[in-house]
DNA sequence: CCAGACGTTGTT
DNA sequence: GTCTGG
DNA sequence: CCAGACGTTGTT
DNA sequence: GTCTGG
């Protein structure tokens, strides 16, 4: 799983550290640089997507599906979405195939349970969270899914995204080691490839070795 | 033909 | 919007 | 994960 | 105790 991000880099320095277009509009200012966005905050976050994979765009993490009309959080869980089910489930995203984004980040938190043994002698399980980066802390990406929405609060056309979730390699596994999933990381190559439509949501079930080389640090914090 | 589903799994 | 199950 | 709820109403 | 909602 996938929903704790780090994103603290300013738009401007982000659209320059990756060679992008900044947000248009007045979007912008909607965002907020922080070191720790609840996905259930329901946050905008920048992303890029497939119409224009240069231009930085401000959207939703919550993919809202197009048929519905008001601001819906209850009936799923749309904060992730899981590559080995998206073509055995009607999907969310029933564009799927077409809808690719991708979301920038400095990293992204998991907690690790920990067995312990507490003063009266029981057993507990405590959770350490870990900060996961690129080397250098440089942003990077998370493979999503997205879909056009009318938010009627705005009176707009937004994006929507859902972070793509696989298995966990051997590094994510050991921190995640409760349920054992990690988001789909693309490098920029990668990205490229999925927002070019040369990367499938299938792919991403195999690339393991692709997935094990990623150079990944895990930091306690 | 209509009704119902459409998703994931978690902290400070 | 689109597919599935009855 | 934690916080909060935890119920019923009615025909052929 | 167990489920739901966020």
């Amino acid at each position: 799983m996938c929903y704790h991000i780090k994103q603290t880099t300013a738009l401007d320095i982000l659209a320059e550290k990756m060679g992008l277009n900044e947000p248009k509009g007045n979007y912008q200012d909607l965002f907020e640089p922080e070191s720790h966005i609840n996905g259930y905050s329901f946050s905008w976050v920048p992303i890029l997507t497939n119409e224009n994979p240069r231009q930085m765009k401000l959207g939703k993490w919550w993919l809202m599906p197009s048929w519905e009309k008001e601001w819906n959080n209850k009936l799923r869980n749309t904060l992730n979405t899981r590559v080995e089910k998206i073509e055995e489930h009607r999907s969310i995203c029933y564009k799927y195939q077409e809808n690719h984004a991708t979301l920038l980040v400095d990293g992204f938190y998991e907690w690790q349970h920990v067995a312990s043994v507490n003063k009266k002698g029981k057993k507990e399980i405590t959770k350490e969270r870990h900060l996961i980066i690129m080397p250098k802390g440089d942003p990077f990406h998370l493979a999503c899914l997205y879909a056009d929405w009318f938010f009627p609060e705005i009176e707009a056309i937004i994006k929507t995204v859902s972070v793509l979730t696989r298995p966990a390699n051997t590094l994510m596994a050991h921190i995640h080691n409760s349920k054992k999933r990690m988001p789909v990381i693309l490098d920029n190559e990668n990205a490229n490839n999925w927002l070019s439509g040369h990367l499938e949501v299938n792919d991403f079930i195999e690339m393991d070795d692709y997935f094990e080389s990623l150079p990944l640090d895990a930091l306690k914090r």
